[in-house]
DNA sequence: CAGTCCGGGCAACCTGGTTGACTATCGCGT
DNA sequence: ACGCGATAGTCAACCAGGTTGCCCGGACTG
């Protein structure tokens, strides 16, 4: 598909979707370069969960992504046989086990952090650290505008 | 998800996906309010492309949606079923098929572009006209960069 | 100490893509 | 002319990543 005109009006969802692709393809392509495991988005977004929260049941995971438990529990079986994760059973909980980080998964969040801030300074290479700026807290508020007060989505429709 | 504050460095990726996600949810929120059939982004695309070029073979489609010659055709099929293409033998060669917007496709086409052209006004209306513009711009000069001489993707990875 | 609710696992299915095989046509080189 | 590799299209099998439906067993409430 052919980059559209940025001044034509209409073009932001055409652009945004376009920019997403290429920082996430410039960040497999930096990842795959020093020989990391190629995980996909949502892997990062559990990653990114676990970080935030603590710790976490796969139920509770699947909601914040959008998933069916069933799902988000492949996800998490993936990761945990990777090494990345573990699971212990819940403390109070009999029915239900608990997800955290290991020290390797959060060796692989700090360094996918600092790759993605490399990146972002590679943007701000090509147009400036203002323009970067300004064009993340333009949609940013968008976002938060579009959202309401529910969270905002991620996994892109296609 | 909750939506990352943007002054962090490293939240380009993230924050761009939630855009692109929020603008296409209010393009499909509007449509259906008015009734329109559900197209998904990949059908939009053929309709660009086919707006762009005039007339397309189901491959010539594939190949830019970056699409095997059979998920390009399957996705043809369903647009010429429902009215929006129609297919005619190609002039010259045999083998091939030629693809066109008929007038509902075209139809639909100007409505998408008048939907998208307006969701960018209330994206203008949050943050101010000048900030939609710098972001376009922004983004579209990274993905030129990215994209070297190729073509940019647009399909995320997901 | 019921009865219901909820976390998790298993199996079947759906969607949207891929690969592979086959046919028919094209067009080039001899 | 013609033979032969390349190419458009179709069909079928497969695959990935999600969903729904069902079941089990522990948790909570009366």
């Amino acid at each position: 598909m052919t980059l559209p005109d940025p001044s034509r009006p209409g073009t932001a969802a055409l652009l945004l979707g376009m920019g997403f692709r290429a920082l996430t393809d410039r960040f497999h392509e930096l990842l795959r370069a020093e020989g990391f495991e190629p995980l996909r988005p949502a892997h990062g977004f559990i990653f990114r969960l676990l970080e935030e929260h603590g710790e976490l049941t796969a139920t509770q995971l699947g909601a914040h992504l959008e998933l069916t438990r069933q799902a988000a529990t492949r996800l998490t079986v993936e990761l945990e046989q990777w090494g990345y994760l573990a699971r212990r059973p819940h403390p109070r909980d009999g029915r239900a086990s608990v997800l955290a980080l290991t020290p390797r998964g959060r060796g692989y969040v700090a360094h996918a952090d600092a790759l993605w801030a490399r990146i972002e300074r590679e943007w701000a290479a090509v147009v400036g650290e203002d323009a970067v700026e300004g064009a993340k807290a333009a949609v940013a508020a968008w976002v938060a505008h579009a959202a309401g007060e529910g969270t905002p989505s991620l996994r892109p429709v296609w």
